[in-house]
DNA sequence: TCGTAACGATTACGCCTGTAATCAACAAGG
DNA sequence: CCTTGTTGATTACAGGCGTAATCGTTACGA
């Protein structure tokens, strides 16, 4: 995990990481159009090289083209990610954020019961 | 709240968010060679431009200067972050953030009381 | 009064990002 | 074989960002 991947990036990221097997850019291309994600085929090529560059994705040679896959984890990346957001806005402190979201009402009722369950987990 | 803050912008924010009173540039540049940022001063004119572009922050004349504060709330801004974050990176779901974190050993012991305290409430 | 220091404003500049067009090579169909 | 469509590679380009120097004005001290 070399540097840290831009919104766009880690939108086609998040295809290969779900796609659980190397996918050309097409199939990235029309995955991303079944979401909320609307670019040109040249658009995701861009960033698939982009990402090549921060040895991010990694190719295989499918014939003319390239089949690629994920070459960093999501998990570690998004543990890290998380650690800065925490950090930035809140201190390092996960109960502000618990508290902001709360008020929100952005958390439902699953979401709440997990939490518990982790925290029940943790106290252990 | 026009646009989004960058980085840089946002710690010149956090400055005038804590001084409970109006700043020069001066000042925040001072304050801000006090945290990890060691900007120069023209650096630090500069970000107040552009987040006085942004609306992010008023001037006040003082004399042939200015006082700067805040001109958006700190609150509303980070709900805002924390829902994208949370959305982009865990479906809008806290707990796996949550479970990150304390995975990490990022969640000391005044953290977790909090939150339960917190839970404790919305449960009721 | 004259220079100097302090201010805000303007300009600079290289890198990253979002978004794409174009190019060169190759493959497959007619 | 020749055209046409597909594929990766290269190039483009405007706007944001980090970081700052420079410029024009003004206030204050000598």
């Amino acid at each position: 995990m070399e540097k840290r991947l831009s919104e766009a990036e880690w939108d086609v990221m998040e295809v290969l990481w779900s796609a659980c097997q190397p996918l050309t850019a097409t199939d990235i291309d029309e995955a991303l159009r079944k979401g909320d994600r609307d670019w040109s085929l040249a658009t995701v090529k861009s960033l698939l090289s982009r990402l090549l560059a921060k040895h991010a994705v990694a190719p295989a040679k499918d014939g003319r083209r390239f089949l690629y896959s994920p070459a960093i984890e999501r998990e570690p990346y998004v543990a890290d990610e998380s650690r800065r957001f925490v950090g930035r806005l809140f201190g390092g402190k996960l109960s502000p954020l618990f508290a902001q979201l709360a008020e929100g009402e952005k958390l439902d009722d699953d979401d709440i019961a997990a939490i518990e369950a982790l925290l029940k987990e943790l106290r252990k």
